[in-house]
DNA sequence: CAAGAGTTGGTAATGATTGTCATAATCTAT
DNA sequence: ATAGATTATGACAATCATTACCAACTCTTG
């Protein structure tokens, strides 16, 4: 079984709870996934882009479709990036994440939040806010988008 | 002495941190100011609509460019609602915090979130990453809007 | 095959934000 | 105070991600 076997394997299982079967819902889940492996986040856009630049034509509107079901279903992370485009990552377990991510390559790190959840429980205790929710992100530079990996040195 | 002269002497000292003084560039940090006390965050258009009902017709785009500019000099905080839109807070000193927004009417409580501020530099240490930095935000419902404060209970 | 529910994808609309640039205001040096 | 240089303003157009719309299409069921 190839890595694009096992890949087609996922999607076409996970598609099934977003309501009926399409190809082209396996096609955005597959290439989220994919991914998800190689650059951490992706924009909708970018995703678009990368199918048709892969002959596999998914309209626009059914990528939307599908990465915001995805999110729904809790299938997907959703972050704003600084322009405040959406990015999206698949998520393999049913837990929320927080992650690192990078600013130059967008591949991202899972961290242990345990601590930030619960400072943020007790917020949502002792500050009589109800249905309290948090946004945890981190960003950064990866090791190999560094100063000292052939980027572009400054000073 | 009024309050609003108080706004004004604030406002008029504050304008010149943002390079030549003028009155738009006043009445665009007062209205921020106001703001702060009375709603929390607000959005680039509110605050532009507000002026324009207050007889103070300040362009759209010099609203953008004075509260991009406050942001820059570190002057105001910078948060996205869920719709990407940014939001703008003035912050009257220099350190940076993060606060817990009430989804409903906007209002915003400071936190004391120096467990995430460690957490968030232990992270920058271990991770690799170089410039790493954190967007903590905290989202609920405050007492005035929650269920038990005339609003529309569910359930 | 026919009907019906759900899906697709091209296109248009939306809405925040940014770019442009002629005009106007502000600061500086005299 | 005034001229000159610099900077800011604001109306408008452009950009861009996202959403709305809707006719054509695809399954499933009888």
């Amino acid at each position: 079984m190839t890595a694009s076997t096992r890949l087609q394997t996922t999607a076409t299982q996970e598609v099934h709870l977003l309501g009926r079967f399409t190809p082209q819902r396996a096609i955005v889940l597959e290439a989220l996934i994919e991914a998800e492996e190689e650059d951490g986040f992706v924009s909708a856009q970018s995703l678009h882009a990368r199918l048709l630049s892969a002959d596999l034509p998914v309209g626009l509107s059914t990528v939307y479709r599908t990465l915001s079901a995805l999110a729904e279903a809790g299938r997907a992370d959703v972050v704003r990036d600084m322009h405040g485009e959406r990015l999206f990552r698949y998520r393999p377990g049913s837990d929320h994440r927080h992650y690192l991510i990078c600013t130059e390559c967008g591949v991202s790190l899972p961290l242990d939040a345990v601590a930030v959840e619960k400072w943020a429980a007790g917020i949502a205790r002792t500050s009589g806010f109800t249905a309290v929710r948090h946004t945890v992100e981190l960003t950064g530079i990866c090791p190999d988008c560094g100063p000292s990996a052939g980027g572009s040195p400054q000073g």
